[in-house]
DNA sequence: TTTTATTGTGTATTTAATACACAGAATAAA
DNA sequence: TTTATTCTGTGTATTAAATACACAATAAAA
């Protein structure tokens, strides 16, 4: 009978297939008030002259997030960054020289505190608001990159993760302009408010931000000292 | 600088570390208003004795989908079943013999459109009520089953996907129960109704179930023939 | 000092979610 | 065949959540 027969090919041993793993990482970034991506290109390999997610193979001792780690660290110098796994691609000619799963991640920073850092084998890199995004983009990125958007928002309405996105301390309007980038819609500023504060996220520092007209009062997440 | 002495070590090439993939699968079935998942034995390998999701290695020619679909069907005879990802999982030690990384999904059946053909390598194959699973599962399927489940109410929201569940034509009442059954919560009769009609996803076939007390009406989604 | 832009606040309205009961129909029992 | 039982099908009132909307007070800029 059939069935039988192919069992062993789906037994994991020491002569099952394997192929390599790399992790691609959407990083959303926060500039001037609105939502960006970061993509880069690359010196080598294929796709000359495409953008693509930073992203790069997993080695023998490291988990998938470790591996996404270090890769944003070596190809941008970031660190410390808040990551999320989105889902896994594994079409088989989604890479041009071999088979490659790819496992997609996304990650939120500040910009400002972290400068990018050209690495040797990457041409250029930068950041690209979310809907203006270059055409030319390589393997099946755009397609992960809207993913890892859908995911973004999906998780923006129950838990708060946009930490990483502003400063330590800031206004209402700040955190009302990111949430209004990130989902890519207007939101009203009474309503916006009663909502964030009943999450009761939030702590006044007492302070007020000097420099805007009206004298906006600083806020910062309840965990942060 | 280390940066750019550890670039190669992210490159995709013909020396990059390979390791297997597998896919392992959640299969919801729905028993007498019960909602089930489907665990087996294997005769063979490590974790005798213990409990397992129907998984298994991917090979060259075949993508992520496909792998899931072949395993469950070489596991149990199973086809024309819906899939949907729900991630990766890739701790470095979850396999006992190498480095496996696994992609998740979730399938719902109806089990009595299919009976479960027992493999060769398969010790037992069981349907499992989801509040009463075995302590002894093996590796981190415990923790694949809550991640399923959770997004499988996560999409009922949405869409409705629960097509394969069900009979062709069925009475609001058992669409109750299946909803009552995978959310895990009691709801009510007439809002449940409402909320249904609104969604516009159901035709009455103007039938009435027979062999039921007060007569109910059967109905069938929209899309269907 | 005056103008301008931005802050901070409350209520009314609409929409969605929840709570709740009984007559009628088919089956099962007498 | 009659009667009892169980399940169906339906509407309204209540509560909670989402939305729409305007102006006086403040700090910066002119």
């Amino acid at each position: 009978m059939a069935k039988i027969d192919t069992f062993d090919t789906i037994l994991v041993n020491s002569k099952s297939y394997e192929c390599s793993i790399t992790t691609d990482i959407t990083v959303f970034g926060y500039i001037d008030g609105v939502l960006n991506i970061l993509l880069l290109n690359r010196t080598v390999g294929k796709f000359e002259n495409h953008w693509m997610l930073p992203g790069g193979a997993m080695v023998e001792h490291e988990n998938l997030e470790d591996c996404a780690k270090k890769v944003l660290n070596i190809l941008t110098g970031f660190k410390n960054v808040h990551f999320e796994q989105v889902r896994a691609y594994g079409a088989i000619d989604r890479h041009p020289l071999k088979r490659v799963i790819t496992v997609s991640f996304y990650a939120l920073v500040k910009p400002e505190n972290h400068p990018v850092i050209l690495s040797k084998n990457v041409s250029d890199i930068k950041w690209f608001q979310l809907n203006e995004l270059p055409n030319q983009i390589a393997f099946d990125h755009k397609k992960i990159i809207t993913d890892a958007h859908t995911y973004l928002k999906l998780n923006l309405k129950d838990k708060l993760i946009v930490g990483e996105l502003l400063p330590k301390e800031f206004t209402l309007n700040e955190l009302q302009v990111l949430y209004e980038s990130i989902l890519q819609i207007k939101l009203d500023k009474r309503n916006f408010r009663k909502k964030i504060f009943q999450m009761n996220i939030l702590k006044s520092t007492g302070k007020i931000k000097k420099g805007v007209k009206g004298g906006p009062v600083l806020y910062k997440y309840h965990h942060s000292t």
